[in-house]
RNA sequence: CGGGAUGUGGCGCAGUUUGGUAGCGCGCUUCGUUCGGGACGAAGAGGCCGCAGGUUCGAAUCCUGUCAUCCCGACCA
C-alpha cells in the first residue's frame, strides 16, 4: 500500500470532543471518523484491524465446532413479542415501521432470530450439537454512548449461539467457548480476566465477562490475587462482616436537625457508619420495597432482584417516599412505617444491636433500634456491593480491585429461549424436548479500542503484531534522492513478495513528519532507508515497542522480519 | 430522563459582555528555499457564524424556539 493512495487523515491536534485515550488516538491516527453520536465511520486501517481480529475469532470459532453464518439486521417485532423482550428491553431497542405499518427493530443481540431458524430447521437429538456464529452489526440506543468505540450505538460483535440436548451439552458447549475466548484474548495482546458476573436482560443461569483491564472501563471487578476467584462487583458475594456484641437498650427518637445523609449522622452523634442502618425505597414495577444496609455500605441493585424480582427497579420518588414512611428522606427507617411495604434487609442488619435510624420525622432519627424486635424484615439476604479488602469468597485472601472494559461474554441461557419460541427437538425414543442454548459474544469494535487503551504511549498507538492495520511501514527519507527511493521500494516489493503487510511512505514529506505519522498510527516495524545505512549495506529496522534502533544487514532484512512476524 | 457546557472554513480556537457585515494557528493549493523526528518565505483557496423565527436601519453578537454534540448524574435516604 502506498500510503499517498490510503485515506488516513491524521490530525495534529486532539479532537475536542474525544475523552478517553482510545478514542483520541483512533481518531487522530486516522482510524475513524464519527457519524453521529456512537456511530462511527472505520476507515481503512480500522478496517484492516477488525479485519485482524475477526480473522482471529473465526479461526477460534471453526477449532471450536462453530459455523458461520448471517442473520438479518431487521427483526419482525412478532418474534420480539413472542420471547417477550418487545416491552422488557425498553427504549435501547431501535424500533421502526415498514410502509405497512408493521414493527420491525434493528437487532441488539440475535436470540429471537436464530431461534427462530433453529426451532424450524432442527427437529431431531442427530443435529445436535449446533454452534452457529456470525459476524455483525447490532443496535442498542444506548442512554449515553460515549467514548467513542466502547460505548457505541451501532457496534460490530460476533455472536454464537449453541444448541445442545441437554445440560451436560450446554456445559461442554460453554466450556469451548471459555477456552476459545481465552485463546482469542489471548492471540490479541490483550491483559484480560474472565470473570463471574450478572446475567442481565438476556437471561439465563451461568455467566462469565472477559475483561480486559484499563482504568477507561466501565466495569468494576475484584479479583483474588492468592486464587484465580475473580468477579464483576455487581454480583461478588459478600460476607457479612461481625457486628459489635452489647447490651441492648431501650429505643429512643432523638433530633437531628438536617442531619440527613450518613456521613452528617456519624459526625452528629458521634458514632460510626457501622452503627447507621441505611434505609432506601425502591419501586419496583408498581411496588414500593424497603431495602435496609448498613450505613457504611452501598446497595446493589442486582441482588435486590434476586431476592425480589421485578422487570424494573429504580430508586422510589421523594413523593413516593414521604407517601410510604410518612417521612422526608433523609428521615426515613424501617420502624413504624406509614404504610405496610416489603422490607428487605441484608445480612449484615441481622446482628445489628443499637443501631440508628430515621425516624420517619423530618429531623428526627431512632437510636437503640434493633431488627426482629423493632421493625420485621421480610428477608435476609446478601444486598450489598461489594468493597476491596474484603475476603474473597473461594479462598478468604484479601481481594484487589481494578476496572474492566467488557469485551465478552458467555451465557448458559438454558431454555428460556427454546421454550418461549418453541424450539424443541426429538430424542432416540421419540420423544420431544427442549432445546438447551448457550449465547456467546465478542465486542469487536470494543476491542479494537480497548487493545488501543491498553497499548499506547505519548506518540500513539502500539499495535500488538497479531492485530495491526499493517505489519510494517518503509519510510525512505527522502523520495527525491533516487539513490533512496529505489533502495526503499526494492525493500518494499521484496518484503510484499514475501507476503507480508507493508506501507510505504511514499509522501514527499519531511522524514520528521513521517516518524511522527508512523509512531501515531502505530505500525509495529518501520524500516528507515536513508543516506546513512545505504552505504553501510544495512538496514534500519524500529519496532514500535522499543526505544532503541536495530541495524540489520540488507541481504537478510526480509528473512529477519519474516521471522519476527511468524513468532 | 435530570444537570452542566458547547455549536464560527477540514481540525483546534478567538470574536458574543458593550450589535456596524469575520479573524488567528494548524491543515489545504501554487512557487521558491529546505530535507533523519510535525521546516521557512511568498502568494492563494475555503465560512448563508448549527437551524428557524423575532427585535433592529443593521445580528456571529440581543430575544424565543429548535436541533446537534460532549461531560456529569441517574443508587447511599
Amino acid at each position: 500500500m502506498y500510503f499517498s493512495r490510503m485515506l488516513t487523515p491524521t490530525l495534529r491536534e486532539v479532537p475536542a470532543e474525544a475523552e478517553v485515550i482510545s478514542h483520541k488516538l483512533l481518531v487522530r491516527a486516522g482510524y475513524i471518523r464519527k457519524s453521529s453520536s456512537g456511530v462511527y465511520t472505520y476507515l481503512h486501517l480500522a478496517q484492516r484491524v477488525l479485519q485482524k481480529i475477526s480473522a482471529i475469532v473465526r479461526e477460534e470459532m471453526d477449532k471450536a465446532g462453530g459455523q458461520e453464518i448471517m442473520l438479518p439486521i431487521i427483526q419482525p417485532a412478532e418474534l420480539w413479542l413472542e420471547s417477550g423482550r418487545w416491552y422488557v428491553y425498553g427504549k435501547e431497542l431501535m424500533r421502526l415501521k415498514d410502509r405497512h405499518e408493521r414493527d420491525f427493530c434493528l437487532g441488539p443481540t440475535h436470540e429471537e432470530i436464530i431461534t427462530d431458524l433453529v426451532r424450524h430447521e432442527v427437529n431431531s437429538y442427530r443435529q445436535l450439537p449446533l454452534r452457529l456464529y456470525q459476524i455483525q452489526n447490532k443496535y442498542r440506543d444506548e442512554r449515553r454512548p460515549r467514548f467513542g468505540l466502547l460505548r457505541g450505538r451501532e457496534f460490530i460483535m460476533k455472536d454464537l449461539y449453541s444448541f445442545d440436548r441437554d445440560e451436560a451439552g450446554l456445559e461442554e458447549s460453554y466450556q469451548k467457548m471459555f477456552d476459545a475466548y481465552t485463546a482469542i484474548f489471548k492471540r490479541c495482546g490483550l491483559k484480560f480476566r474472565p470473570v463471574e458476573a450478572d446475567s442481565g436482560a438476556i437471561g439465563g443461569s451461568g455467566t462469565h465477562e472477559f475483561m480486559v483491564l484499563a482504568e477507561a472501563g466501565e466495569a468494576e471487578i475484584v479479583y483474588c490475587p492468592k486464587c484465580d476467584y475473580a468477579a464483576n462487583t455487581e454480583i461478588a458475594p459478600c460476607q457479612p462482616a461481625a457486628n459489635p456484641v452489647e447490651e441492648a437498650k431501650e429505643i429512643e427518637k432523638v433530633s437531628t436537625p438536617g442531619m440527613n445523609t450518613v456521613e452528617l449522622l456519624t459526625g452528629f452523634l458521634q458514632i460510626p457508619a457501622e452503627k447507621i442502618i441505611k434505609t432506601m425505597f425502591f419501586q419496583a414495577d408498581n411496588e414500593v420495597i424497603a431495602v435496609l444496609v448498613r450505613g457504611d455500605r452501598t446497595v446493589n441493585e442486582i441482588k435486590i432482584q434476586q431476592l425480589h424480582s421485578s422487570l424494573t427497579l429504580e430508586l422510589a420518588e421523594p413523593e413516593k417516599v414521604k407517601e410510604v414512611t410518612g417521612g422526608e428522606v433523609g428521615y426515613v427507617g424501617p420502624v413504624a412505617l406509614a404504610k405496610q411495604v416489603k422490607i428487605y434487609a441484608d445480612e449484615e442488619i441481622r446482628t445489628m444491636i443499637n443501631a440508628v435510624c430515621g425516624a420517619n420525622e423530618k429531623d428526627h432519627h431512632l437510636i437503640n433500634v434493633q431488627p426482629d424486635r423493632d421493625f420485621q424484615v421480610t428477608a435476609y439476604g446478601d444486598l450489598r456491593l461489594i468493597e476491596p479488602g474484603e475476603p474473597c469468597p473461594k479462598c478468604g485472601a484479601v481481594l484487589d480491585r481494578a476496572r474492566g472494559i467488557e469485551v465478552g461474554q458467555v451465557f448458559k441461557l438454558g431454555t428460556k429461549y427454546s421454550e418461549a419460541l418453541g424450539a424443541t427437538y426429538v430424542d432416540e425414543n421419540g420423544k420431544e424436548n427442549l432445546i438447551v442454548m448457550g449465547c456467546y459474544g465478542i465486542g469487536v469494535s470494543r476491542t479494537m479500542a480497548a487493545a488501543v487503551e491498553q497499548n499506547n504511549d505519548e506518540n500513539g498507538i502500539i499495535w500488538p503484531l497479531s492485530i495491526a492495520p499493517y505489519q510494517v511501514i518503509v519510510v525512505p527519507v527522502s523520495v527525491n534522492d533516487q539513490s533512496i527511493w529505489q533502495e526503499a521500494m526494492k525493500i518494499y516489493e521484496e518484503l510484499l513478495e514475501a507476503g507480508v503487510e507493508v506501507v510505504i511512505d511514499d509522501r514527499d514529506e519531511r522524514a520528521g513528519v513521517k516518524f511522527k505519522d508512523a509512531d501515531l498510527i502505530g505500525f509495529p516495524l518501520r524500516i528507515t532507508v536513508g543516506k546513512k545505512t545505504l552505504e553501510t549495506g544495512q538496514v534500519e529496522l524500529k519496532c514500535r515497542q522499543e526505544k532503541e534502533t536495530r541495524f540489520i544487514a540488507r541481504n537478510q532484512i526480509i528473512e529477519y522480519i519474516s521471522s519476527i512476524i511468524k513468532e
